[in-house]
Formats: C-alpha cells, sequence, structure tokens
DNA sequence: ATCTGACAGTAAACGGGAATCACCCAGGGC
DNA sequence: GCCCTGGGTGATTCCCGTTTACTGTCAGAT
C-alpha cells in the first residue's frame, strides 16, 4: 500500500507547457489569485500550486514575483490606453474628450480596484524603479492622449490657472484621488460612487477651464 | 582567554527601562528607521537593535509591527488635528479656512511622506480594519474639523454641484490625489510642487463653490 | 531576612515568504 | 547513438513576524 502511494517521478512532473504558453498559465491563474486576494495573497507558492507546478517553474518565465504581476498591470494598462486612444479620435470638443478620458480612468480604476493599486498606489519603495519601467511607460503614454486635449485648451487660452503640464497633472490627481480613497478605505462612509466621480469632474474642469 | 570573552548574562543584559520610558525609546527609534527606509524597512529586528534589545522585548509593549508604526502614525495625525483645530477657530470665512486647511494638509503630506503613505495610501489588506482604528478615528476628526466650513458654506447656497458630504470629499481628495502621486511616483516630471498645490486649490475651489 | 510573584528581559524555534542551488530528464539536431 | 539545451524538480538559504519557554530583577508582604 504504501509503495503504492509513492507516484514514479514521470507522473509527479508536469509535462512541458512548451514555449510561451507555460508564460500564459502562470499570467492567467496569478491573475486570478492576485484579483482575488491582492498583492500580499498572491504568493509564488500559489500561483504555482494553481498552476500545477513546482514554484521554482516560475523563474524560468518571470525574473520574481513582482515581474509577473506588473505583467499583469501591463496588460491591464494597455486597454486603458486603448481607451484613450479611441476616445482621442473621438469627433467632440476637446473639454468633451478630457471628460470622458477622466471618466473612463475612474470607472477603469473601480473595476479593477487591486491592479489599479498595484500600478497607481504602489510605495514608491515597494516595487524598484526599473522594474516598473514597462508599466510606467505605459502609463506616460496614457497620459500624453490625456494631455493632447488639455493642450489643445490651453492653447485656445481656456485655461483659468496654471499651465497644460500643471493642469493635465492637476485633474489627473483628482481622478486619482476620489478613486485611490474609495479604494483603499472601503470602510468610511463614501457618498454614492456615481455622484463621487460626478462631483469630482464637474468640480474640476470648471474649476480649470473657462467656457 | 576564551574563558574571559564568555560575559556573564547580567551584563550581556539590558537594564530595565521602566514602564513607559522604554516604550517611547522604541517608539523614537522606529520612527527614525521608519522615515528613512519605510514600512517594509523597518523590521522588527532592525528596531529591536537600534534600541539594543531583542526582537521579543518590543512585543513586551506593543502587540505587533503594525501596532508600533501605526503609533508613530497617530502622534502625526495628532499634530494634523491640532492644525486643523486651530485653523478652524480662526475669524476668518469659511471659505479661507477651507482652503487653509487642505494647504495645510499638502505640506503635512510632503513633509511627512512615509507616515502619509502609511495612513492614507495604505491598501486595506495590508493592516487590518480594527488595527487601524486609532488611526482612523483620529483621521475622522480631521475630516470632521474640515468639513465643519463645508457645510457652512453648503447652508449658505453657495455650492455649485453635490452635498456638503459630497464636496468635502471629493476636496479632500483632490488635495489627497496630487501628494499622493508625487509622493509614491517621485521620478515623473511633476510640475514643481507649490504650482501643482495651487492650482490644485484654486481649480477644486472655484469649481466647487460660487463666489 | 526571606519568600513571592509580576514584570522585563532573553534565546531559540516556528511557519511562511522570496529566491537560489545543484541536479534531472525528454527531445531535437548532428 | 550522442550531446546540448530548455523546462522542470526538491532541498536549501535567508529573512521576516511572531510564539514559546525560560531567566533575572525588584518591590513589597510575611
Amino acid at each position: 500500500m504504501t509503495v503504492a502511494l509513492k507516484k514514479p517521478t514521470r507522473s509527479a512532473r508536469k509535462p512541458k507547457g512548451d514555449g510561451h504558453m507555460r508564460r500564459g498559465e502562470i499570467l492567467a491563474a496569478a491573475e486570478k489569485i492576485f484579483i482575488a486576494e491582492g498583492y500580499a495573497g498572491a504568493t509564488i507558492r500559489k500561483i504555482a500550486d494553481a498552476v500545477g507546478v513546482s514554484s521554482t517553474a516560475l523563474y524560468m518565465h518571470f525574473r520574481d514575483k513582482d515581474q509577473i504581476l506588473l505583467e499583469i498591470g501591463r496588460e491591464a494598462i494597455e486597454q486603458l490606453l486603448a481607451i484613450n486612444v479611441a476616445l482621442s479620435h473621438e469627433p467632440v470638443d476637446a473639454v468633451e474628450k478630457v471628460r470622458r478620458m477622466l471618466d473612463a480612468y475612474m470607472r477603469f480604476a473601480l473595476d479593477n480596484p487591486n491592479t489599479y493599486q498595484l500600478v497607481f498606489c504602489g510605495s514608491s519603495e515597494a516595487i524598484s524603479v526599473e522594474k516598473q519601467q514597462a508599466v510606467s511607460d505605459l502609463g506616460d503614454a496614457c497620459f500624453d492622449e490625456f494631455s493632447g486635449p488639455i493642450r489643445e485648451i490651453a492653447a485656445a487660452g481656456r485655461l483659468k490657472t496654471g499651465t497644460a503640464e500643471s493642469a493635465a497633472q492637476v485633474l489627473w490627481a483628482a481622478c486619482h484621488g476620489i478613486v485611490s480613497l474609495v479604494i483603499t478605505k472601503p470602510s468610511r462612509n463614501w457618498a454614492p460612487h456615481e455622484e463621487l466621480m460626478q462631483v469630482t469632474l464637474d468640480g474640476v474642469l470648471h474649476g480649470l477651464i473657462a467656457e
């Protein structure tokens, strides 16, 4: 009996998942755990177990834990970038573009709270700067897409205060502020999310941009 | 020779630091390390070494690591609360009170980035809700002090959009947004901090509050 | 003077994280 | 048939927060 329990090495070993197909498996499993349990909850061992592979195997495909999770973040932000690019080609007023982009941004954050925290609330120390590069670049691309319309508005002399640069940063930050607080402090007595987003958008757009 | 090296237990042991005096030593050492190296860098062992005591000894005075660091955060927020209380008694316009409180808030954040992150950017999962209670209560007190003038403004019918509740939350969030981003992403090309704070305050106040 | 017990220490260990090590094996080109 | 290589493995290392079981010290009651 006890002898029968000892499996031969062959069947105990997971067969090769040739090439980047295993990489995809890992990302899928990691994403599921990460979304369900957050950064700390998504341990290397859990991810490896979910894939059915030893924890060491993950290091074949990714340099370290952060690389795995940042890759998930990267993919998510690619969606956000796609949204922004699409919006920037809509045939509408620059202000309306800005409004829609910020609205999409906040909804994205609330829909993907764990990912949002990972990418936009990450303490600068937890994950080193170089590691964040890929994600950071995409974030910059999103911001560039967003600051295009802002520059238009600034060029039209419709900025009530600040430069195109600072106005864009402040608009972004205001939206980041409300969603990051709602996400990280869910136990507070928040007004309804829709109202918060609405008031933020209205307030900040009217405050910074002239009619 | 080798015999001489073996110290008697007596001298190897750190004498008692009677009562809450040792507690203060621990907090002081922990704060120094925490400010220099952040949450993850401030390990129990490092703090204990700095005090000159075994790591176990910290558990005589604090339930766990979070208690130590949250205590540091608590003390810091007490200062912020004191500022807000002082400002709320100044003989100025309610709007001016709000402006000064938010300005003080942002400067506090930039002056104490690690503490700010610990208290206001803490992912909800990292530190359990009950543990945060003491700090959270103080944060609420600050917010109450801040929302007093806002309610005045709302009562005077000067709110352009939203309720007193949502307006207060949005104003706070806008300020939180800019400082939290500047703190956690210091490598981005930010406009000068003074300008960002100025534009944020002007924009959001003009956007939400009528003359 | 001595006993006692609460208090403030300690060393050692535990369980669990990330990451690394030395090794192993199936498959494809030669 | 041989060998190289890439995807695997278990054992190990190091560090973390925390727990356990023990020890020295001292104030105060007996």
